[in-house]
DNA sequence: GCGACAG
DNA sequence: ATCTTGTCGC
């Protein structure tokens, strides 16, 4: 059961929703974490872009084994619209009932999106640990806020800041999970700091661009929604 | 005013 | 996020 009900919601207006971001920001902990035993990824798939339409899945695996331990998915809809700094909003209420249907306890969690690399420090992988009062990781498959300071070595691994343009903090890391491949973006969400984030997620990785939980997350969620399409 | 802009 | 075939490469 979440601890903080309010930042699941998908039926405030944005200004509410900001409010709640700036309301509930400064809860947020980064701490060093253990390697967990689990990490759990989850994920969205919409059938159409601006609809409401969608499946969310969790997958739970085992580290550093990465077999699957247990999977859950959900269809339903997400009436809040696709505001960029507000992604929580749009995807947290679905992809928390999915959590709910779990069984096993949820050790770290893996979202698609950003962590504290966000332009308020509490992107939807923040609201999510906090809203449950579980270890989350952002990983981003694309950069939103902050640049990445110098250059990123070519081989599997390799990272390179990401820090906030006006005050310098380092707020992330862009890695790599293959040689050569387009990095990733990983910012702590909550009850991790960048390092344990960097372990946890380097723990993580298979033979694709992103780490085995969220992967795996996004097929049985994209497989959930074509089913229920037809 | 002109870009930038997670999913 | 999603619409989409073949194709280049390991």
């Amino acid at each position: 059961m979440p601890s903080f009900p309010a930042l699941l919601r998908d039926d405030v207006t944005e200004a509410e929703a900001e409010r709640l971001q700036g309301e509930f920001k400064a809860r947020v902990q980064l701490r060093p974490l253990p390697m967990p035993r689990t990490a759990t990824g989850v994920d969205i798939a919409y059938q159409t872009t601006s609809s409401a339409a969608a499946v969310a899945a969790a997958v739970t695996v085992a580290i550093p084994s990465m077999k699957l331990i247990e999977t859950a998915q959900v269809a339903g809809s997400c009436p809040f619209p696709y505001v960029p700094g507000l992604l929580a909003f749009r995807e947290l209420n679905l992809v928390s009932r999915a959590l709910q249907t779990l069984d096993q306890p949820v050790e770290v969690l893996l979202y698609d999106g950003h962590g504290i690399a966000h332009p308020r420090r509490f992107g939807a992988a923040s609201q999510l640990g906090l809203a449950f009062g579980i270890p989350s990781i952002g990983c981003a498959k694309n950069r939103f806020h902050g640049s990445m300071a110098g250059g990123l070595e070519a081989g599997r691994f390799a990272t390179a800041p990401i820090r906030d343009d006006a005050t310098g903090e380092v707020l992330g890391v862009a890695m790599r999970m293959q040689d050569n491949a387009k990095p990733v973006y990983v910012s702590p969400g909550h009850l991790a700091d960048i390092a344990s984030a960097v372990e946890i997620v380097k723990a993580c990785a298979g033979g694709s661009r992103l780490p085995e939980p969220i992967r795996q997350a996004d097929a049985t969620a994209r497989k959930h929604v074509r089913f229920f399409e037809e």
